[in-house]
RNA sequence: ACAU
DNA sequence: CCATGT
């Protein structure tokens, strides 16, 4: 049998653009990027010359398949999670309001950090605290790998760069929870990273790896 | 409704 | 069943 042909990637909207000689690279460029636009070509010099040029003259266009109305985000390669990706996730019991957090490197399931019990917080600001912690412990080991959370909320408050907790607002929280929320959103305004943060596909994957178990 |  | 959030 003739061995499967290399192929060069091209992504003109990605995480990171360019040309990539395998599709785990091009993969870890575009996965989770809303309308991502990439394709494979037969050599290294196609898929720079197209680089240069319009993804139009080469993603197919209705001549070719089917029109998708272009204000919709096309389908996401979520088939599977990412294998070097930092997996995050956190615990609360909500009737005692006692929260922790951990991450776990999903290559080798080892724990790569684990906080708390903490008093007087929740879900939502565990989940938070331990994406932070997450970019934090990727930016000192120097990787740019993703970070992958099952929590819309975290995310999104990451991506805002503030923690928009009620429990915060009406006062349900203590001095040390205020002051770790202070110094996540701290390290977000100072500093940048590049690490895609990724939601955790639960009903496709199942459970998080630094899940805890207790549902 | 969706995600925890 | 309870709770945290968009
Ligand atoms: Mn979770
Ligand atoms: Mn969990």
């Amino acid at each position: 049998m003739a061995r499967k042909a290399k192929r060069f990637y091209t992504v003109w909207k990605g995480w990171t653009p360019g040309v990539f000689d395998s599709w785990t690279a091009c993969e870890a460029s575009i996965h989770g990027y809303p309308g991502a636009i990439y394709k494979a070509f037969p050599s290294r010099a196609a898929a720079e010359a197209a680089y240069q040029a319009d993804p139009g003259d080469y993603i197919r266009t209705s001549e070719t398949s089917s029109r998708r109305p272009a204000s919709l985000p096309p389908p996401q390669e979520t088939s599977r999670p990412i294998v070097n990706s930092l997996c995050v996730d956190a615990a609360c019991d909500m009737t005692a309001r006692i929260m922790e957090y951990r991450g776990v490197w999903h290559h080798s399931g080892e724990t790569a950090f684990a906080k708390g019990p903490f008093p007087g917080a929740t879900n939502n600001l565990g989940e938070f605290l331990a994406i932070v912690h997450g970019l934090a412990m990727l930016a000192d080991l120097g990787l740019d790998w993703p970070i992958y959370s099952d929590s819309t909320t975290a995310i999104g408050w990451v991506e805002g760069g503030k923690a928009n907790s009620a429990a915060i607002k009406n006062g349900q929280t203590n001095e040390r929870i205020k002051n770790l929320v202070a110094r996540a959103e701290k390290w977000l305004a100072t500093h940048e990273y590049f690490n895609p943060i990724l939601k955790w596909e639960t009903k496709l994957w199942g459970e998080n790896p630094a899940d805890f178990g207790r549902k």
